[in-house]
DNA sequence: GATGCCGGGCA
DNA sequence: TGCCCGGCATC
């Protein structure tokens, strides 16, 4: 059960980033922002203190109600696993990770704690580990934002929830303490760390998951004071995929906004390719190259960047083969795009 | 005016 | 994705 916090001993003490960071389901912005400012401990303020120092690595978010509820839990997490594998803009590699995985194990890998370590593979591993071998069960945790705070009754847990979350004169309050806290109970199976340490990469991106679209400020509970559980099912897929998404092509979007794109130079094999042959056998051989090569030169020219790039030196095909010869032409020349044949 | 090619439309 | 072309910049 980790969300923002750390294993049971210190969550309430850890749990905390949501509340410069709601990077997951248990800090949804909505119940962020509705709540008092009261009603913060002193310790939880320390915890975020601490956690706002250190960036939050991406994680994999769970609902809470999927911990009850094991259906949507394996609909959620499959589904996730299948559309990422399908993608194309990053692999999940479907053999590290059993198509049985479950949530409540995701959520003691993906701990903020596991995000403070992101450099340290090494750690994490050591920690995931550590953790597997702990069983943590029966406990009730609430999800209120900074909070964590966990308890072995519902009871306790719902009147937690009620008297210093939701306050005890609340109509509401009777309703929605039960959304407010989960029931969990961890219990890696084993062989399934390695797998899940295998994607530490995600936090190698470097940048903590923001809410972007489908994030969790898509929450559909944002439109309501009292959130379901249908949508807190849903809240996890929209909460993961953005946040594997928007590491992966976190190098497209660096390279675009980079204004050096103007000044892009083809890689080396376009290069090296180059001085092998010129004609229809190297635009062959660099058709996809040059692709590749045509459409990062183009992306800058929609970025606000209107370059164009002045007439080479070279001769292109119009020249060399005359328009009477247009059939021999490149076929980027006929389509009067930019001269694969004879490039600048 | 010729040339190169970007951007966009169409099937 | 392939194909084509208007339109613009450059020579």
């Amino acid at each position: 059960m980790l969300c923002c916090g750390q294993e049971a001993p210190n969550m309430t003490e850890i749990c905390g980033c949501s509340k410069i960071n709601p990077c997951c389901y248990y800090c949804p912005p909505l119940l962020l922002s509705s709540r008092s400012p009261g009603s913060v401990e002193m310790d939880e303020i320390m915890a975020a203190m601490v956690l706002t120092s250190m960036s939050c690595s991406p994680v994999v978010q769970s609902s809470p109600q999927s911990l009850n509820d094991p259906v949507p839990d394996m609909e959620c997490g499959g589904g996730e696993l299948s559309d990422s594998g399908s993608s194309g803009y990053w692999s999940w590699d479907h053999d590290n990770v059993s198509p049985a995985l479950s949530l409540s194990v995701i959520e003691m890998d993906s701990s903020p704690d596991d995000g403070l370590h992101t450099e340290l593979e090494q750690g994490v591993e050591l920690n995931v580990a550590k953790r597997s071998k702990s069983s943590f069960r029966g406990a009730y945790r609430c999800l209120w934002p900074s909070c964590g705070k966990v308890l072995t009754s519902s009871v306790r847990m719902k009147r937690h929830v009620r008297v210093l979350h939701l306050g005890s004169g609340s109509e509401q309050s009777h309703r929605e303490e039960d959304f407010y806290y989960t029931k969990f109970s961890c219990k890696a199976p084993p062989g399934l760390v390695p797998a899940l340490s295998s994607h530490v990469p995600w936090a190698s991106c470097g940048s903590p998951p923001r809410p972007g679209p489908g994030s969790c400020l898509q929450i559909p509970s944002s439109t309501s004071s009292s959130p379901s559980g249908s949508g807190s099912s849903r809240c996890l897929v929209c909460c993961c995929l953005p946040v594997f998404q928007a590491c992966t092509p976190l190098q497209v979007t660096v390279s675009c906004h980079n204004p050096a794109p103007c000044c892009w130079t083809p890689p080396p094999l376009t290069v090296s390719n180059q001085s092998v042959s010129i004609g229809e056998q190297w635009l062959q051989q660099n058709s996809a190259t040059n692709r590749l090569t045509t459409t990062r030169a183009a992306s800058p020219s929609r970025s606000h960047c209107s370059f164009r790039k002045g007439r080479g030196e070279a001769k292109k095909c119009r020249k060399v083969y005359g328009v009477e010869r247009k059939e021999q032409w490149c076929t980027a020349c006929r389509w009067k795009k930019a001269c694969q044949r004879f490039p600048d």
